[in-house]
Order: C-alpha cells, then sequence, then structure tokens
DNA sequence: ACCTGAACACCGTTCAAGT
DNA sequence: ACCTGAACACCGTTCAAGT
C-alpha cells in the first residue's frame, strides 16, 4: 500500500468538493511543484477523486488556469493600496503616477515570473476575471493621472500587458534536474548564436554583440518600461478621439 | 523548375529519413493541419516509421519547432533583401528606415500570426538559428541607420522582438469546429468582462471602456510598433555606453 | 552501426453507469 | 440529481532488441 498524498497539505478528511477547493488545491500544488504539475488528474487525485468531478465545477483546464491566476491578481491588487501608494493622499508629485503604474506593473509580472505557465496561459486566453478588470481599471487610471492621452492610454494598457505576460512566458520551466547552465542556459544560447554570426553576414550584430548582451535582466526590465510608458505617451493613435 | 514541395504529402516511395526531410514534412502537416497537429507521432506516421526513429535526427519537440522557425524565417529574409533594402543604394529619405523596420517585424509578425504555436515554442526557447540571427542584424542595422542610440538599438530589438512574438501567440488556436463566436470570441469575452465592470470599482473602465476596445488589430499593432520605435529611441539605458 | 517496436509514464475529456 | 469509474484518444520519450 502507498503512502499516497504522502505528508503535503493538510488532508481534513472530507475536501467538500467546490469550485473554491479545486482552484485552492491547484494552487498548492502549482507552488509546491510547478504548474505543469497540477493537471486535471494531479488536483483530482489531491482531492481524492476522479478527474471527471472537477468537471462539474469547471470547464476545462485553460478555464481553470485562468482562474488560479484571477485569484493570485487578487492579492496583488489587494495589498498594492497600501503598499504602492502609501497611506498618505499626497498630492502626487510629479511623475509620481509613473513609479506606482511600474511598480503594479513590477507587481504583476512577480506573479507570472513564479509561475511561468501561467504567464502562457494569460496569452493565450486574455485574463478577464473581476481582478483582472481591476488591474485593467487601475492601470488606466494611472496613465491618465499622468495627463496621457485618453486614446493612448486606452491602446496603452493592452500594450503594457502584454510586454509583461509575454517576458514573463518567455521563462521556461527551467527543469530543476540535470541541465548545469539552468537558467543561464536559454540566454547564453543566445548569446553562442550571436557570438558565432558570420561578421560578413550579420556586420552590426559582429559590431555590436555586447551590447546586445549587456545588462541584467532587471535593469532591461525597467528600461522596456519607461520605453513603453515613453513611447505610449509621444505615439497618437489613428482614433479621432474627442479632438 | 521543380515546384518543390508544391503539394506536400506526395509519397516517393523512399522517405530516406534525414533532418531536412522530417523538418519539410513538419512544416507541411503544420500548414495542412495545424502546428498541433505536427506531433512526433504524426510526423513519423507521416514519413512511414516509428516515433523514436526521429529523435536520431532531432533531440525533442521543442528543437524540432525551432528548427521549423528557423526554415520559415529563411524564407521571409532572403524574399527581404530586394524588397526590404531597394537595388538603389539612395540616401534614404528620412523615416524610410523606420517603414521598412516596421515591414520586417510585420513579416516575422505574419509568420508567427499564421502559426501562433510557433510564436509560443519561440517565446519558451528564443530563436538562435542562423536566420534568427540574421533577423538580429537586419533589425539592430535599421535601427542605428535611424541613428538611434547602439544601446538602445541593442536593447530595443529584443523589446521588438519579444513584442512581436508576444502578440502573435496570443492568437490562440481557434478550433474550427463548434464555437460559434470563432475568432472574436476571445475579443468578445474580454469586452464583455471590461463592460460588465463595477463603475464603482472601475471608474476609468467605465468611462473609457470603448476607447480601450477601440481600433482594428491591424491598427492596434501600426501603433504599437510605432510606439515601441518612439519609446526605444528616446529612453536612456543604464549602460554607460562610449560616450 | 544504425534503426525501431513496444513499452513507460503520463495527458484532457467524455459518458454510461452507479448511488 | 449528483457524482465518478473506466474508457477513449491521444501525448513525448526511452531503450532493449533486432538488422
Amino acid at each position: 500500500m502507498a503512502p499516497s498524498a504522502a505528508s503535503r497539505r493538510e488532508r481534513p478528511a472530507k475536501p467538500a468538493l467546490s469550485r473554491e477547493w479545486i482552484v485552492a488545491e491547484t494552487i498548492g500544488i502549482m507552488r509546491d511543484e510547478g504548474l505543469e504539475k497540477a493537471t486535471m488528474r494531479r488536483v483530482a487525485q489531491a482531492l481524492d477523486t476522479g478527474p471527471a468531478s472537477l468537471y462539474v465545477y469547471v470547464a476545462n483546464t485553460a478555464e481553470l488556469h485562468s482562474a488560479v491566476l484571477d485569484e493570485l491578481l487578487g492579492t496583488l491588487l489587494g495589498a498594492s493600496p497600501d503598499t504602492l501608494h502609501g497611506a498618505a493622499p499626497s498630492e502626487s508629485s510629479a511623475g509620481e503616477w509613473q513609479s506606482r503604474l511600474e511598480a503594479l506593473l513590477r507587481g504583476y509580472a512577480g506573479i507570472l515570473f513564479e509561475h511561468p505557465g501561467l504567464a502562457r496561459s494569460a496569452l493565450l486566453l486574455r485574463p478577464t476575471g473581476p481582478n483582472a478588470v481591476l488591474l485593467y481599471d487601475r492601470m488606466l487610471g494611472l496613465l491618465l493621472e499622468g495627463d496621457v492621452a485618453v486614446d493612448r492610454a486606452a491602446w496603452g494598457v493592452d500594450l503594457l500587458l502584454q510586454y509583461v505576460t509575454g517576458i514573463a512566458a518567455e521563462h521556461s520551466t527551467p527543469r530543476a534536474d540535470g541541465s548545469p547552465a539552468d537558467s543561464a542556459a536559454g540566454m547564453s544560447e543566445l548569446a553562442n548564436a550571436l557570438h558565432g554570426a558570420d561578421p560578413e553576414a550579420a556586420p552590426h550584430l559582429a559590431a555590436h554583440v555586447d551590447a546586445v548582451l549587456s545588462g541584467e535582466p532587471e535593469q532591461r526590465l525597467t528600461w522596456a518600461l519607461r520605453a513603453l510608458v515613453a513611447g505610449i505617451t509621444v505615439t497618437p493613435t489613428p482614433i479621432t478621439g474627442e479632438a
């Protein structure tokens, strides 16, 4: 007889199956073993039932994943008014909106970086849960606070979210076992490819490889977010707007 | 002569198994039935062998996918020197570099849009094939031609590619069967969520939903690319540079 | 040496059948 | 009515065994 379900999460005798419980259990497995392990079958097993039972509460895997993301988003948004805004109402000093926007996006990025699989899901199935809507609103508000034109701000929110989600999705699950280079592997493979480029065929690259590969990921993220906001601010949309 | 690989599934008696053949067959299946059908098993079957045989030539599915992408990239770049650069050296008129850069990115986006699964792969495993390197070089060259500072251009290439790849990955495979809303489904679900937002909790959204949802995808892509280039151009990096 | 049949260890989803 | 065992239709990858 196998130990079955070993220690892991406490087992309160009766899980009592519900959408909430399923989402909670999924988050637990995800935190412990990664999203890719949080399969329907695995979650069902952790809940002491068969996979078919889950389909009473969630439509499919994609829906389950997006419920999980929205749940995590809730804690971000719940925590942020204090964290991001500070207690003082403070006539926000110039540019304050920008660093708050940056902090918000960094928080979102943080969630997605921790669970790249979720970022992948979010890319395929745009987050539309209640907390995602709040995030949308918060970002829009901050851009408007910065006097970004409405039409640009409106499209800008999407651009920013798209970028952050994409970059988080990029972080492929580094299989813990085996590979020695680990997280650096992806980057160094690119580095190798770029360094190995034929100078004749790729002259610009040959001249500037170091610049292309320079910088810490953190620096690059910071720069990218600023560049995005700057671009959003100054680029006119084809929408006539309210003139 | 030889329309080469014209009507696909010709069966020349002896497939003669090789890396090239495997990639070619994968592209064929992908074009006809979508990347998600181009599994190791399916490709092997089309090649009249067992899946194990493929592992003699490709390390795994991810590697096969990236070989496919690089192959497609080759046709893009092969076609473009004439198209994008023009035969005449021509003191490029102001901004010419920008529209050529845009065209190049649009071409890349086109490939990825046609095969969102590849975009997904490219997000996880950065393209590092020979043609990806050429694309990198070409983009860098165009930015430099536009007098973008080297450090900004160098980071900008990554930002642009990242964005385009991400947005292409977003286009989830719309299962042809069943769902009535089809490709609009994703967007309209977001529209529903945004429209349904509580005006109290999401005041900015309530005031500007229409702006958020306005515009054709094409318009939004065009705008996004311009915003990115603008942002890249004006945003200083923390890298000291050769100043 | 080169290749591969067959197995291993999984998936998501459905549905007829039980309670 | 509510739930689920068992099956369906797949996956990627490995490796012992054949040629």
